[in-house]
DNA sequence: GGAGTTCTAGAATCTACCATCTAATTGAAG
DNA sequence: CTTCAATTAGATGGTAGATTCTAGAACTCC
């Protein structure tokens, strides 16, 4: 093999994404890591080609973790679980979740890495498959009333709460549920 | 006096603003800023002290404007219209919308110009009033209520719209209506 | 134990940008 | 026409941070 590593790539990423809790994506130096977990800069750059691919990757982890749970939920036909699924998700990964949903993909990553390329697709279009087969399951059910009960709205509901560095409140998840019936009723 | 000015800092406050919907908070450098309005960067440092002070009164002038109408809205008790002042806004002013909702505030200036200090608290507090005076006025208002859907909803309605570089349909303001009643109605 | 490989280590380099500084314009007022 | 202040102009300094480079350490397998 060769010399056993003493940083392994998440302990990195875990310390990237603790910078990035602290002081935002401008803070995420490879300094800063280094001096955060303790390796040196030659090893950051053993593990991670660029600045810009270590923070890919760190946004890659974080929505993996977030992905699942949707899809199965959509995949069970169960809107509202999958509505739940952002207030709940952002309790049990608080950091990840400020990472994904206080920041633009660019503004951690100004160029995604062509290597990354695939699995950023991959991402993308699975969430859209999930939401098309569940469409195709429901002929009656429009894309619009699903996104902003699915998305938009769990988004807002939880963003004010992260920004303040809590995590969102357990009354969000009724008045979540709330709009979801309305909206939904409509059409 | 002395000589007129070639450019005037609403100028140079218009070339960050398109700046920032282009390439984000990093690309927002004072030679990007030069580069587009044609003016020397000394022009620019006779005008704003610091990168961070442009920054900043950018952010104030973005936010002056949003503020005005939700407060008038809310002095008249219409929570209706205060709700759909966001996605109204937005499709006003689709550039200060991206700058104001896509960004922190702590990313664009990084450090907040002391002699700016002033301005923001005036700002926050008056929307905080404007709320707090609704509630006074309804005491069987619920603040969370309130919260939800006057600031997190249309936000989040908004946000995947602005994000992609459009306007917000028009058919959001009905579901951000449907929302409206339905959570209002239960508390 | 020697060869090969993977990883640590951090100094040195290179780049981009903020901010400063000096000098040259420009037009108004007297 | 002279004086004066506001402004333009942009070269220059200083710094922060990404990236590269060279050397050495630690482990496995033969």
């Amino acid at each position: 093999m060769g010399r056993p590593a003493k940083f392994t790539q998440d302990q990195m990423l875990d310390a990237a994404l603790a910078i990035l809790g602290d002081g935002g994506p401008a803070a995420v130096t490879m300094a800063a890591v280094s001096a955060r977990t303790g390796a040196p800069i030659g090893s950051l750059y053993h593990r991670f080609a660029s600045r810009d691919l270590l923070l890919a990757r760190l946004w890659l982890r974080c929505v993996e973790s977030f992905r699942e749970g949707f899809i199965a939920a959509m995949a069970d036909d169960d809107v509202e679980a999958a509505a739940l699924h952002t207030p709940r998700w952002c309790r049990a990964n608080p950091a990840a979740a400020a990472a994904l949903l206080l920041h633009r993909r660019e503004d951690l990553a100004a160029q995604w890495p062509d290597q990354l390329g695939p699995e950023l697709a991959e991402v993308n279009t699975s969430t859209a498959d999930a939401l098309d087969a569940y469409l195709a399951r429901h002929p009656g059910a429009d894309r619009q009333h699903l996104m902003f009960v699915l998305a938009d709205v769990p988004y807002g509901a939880v963003r004010r709460h992260l920004l303040a560095g809590r995590t969102p409140p357990p009354e969000l998840d009724a008045l979540i549920l709330t709009t979801c019936r309305a909206v939904l009723a409509t059409g």
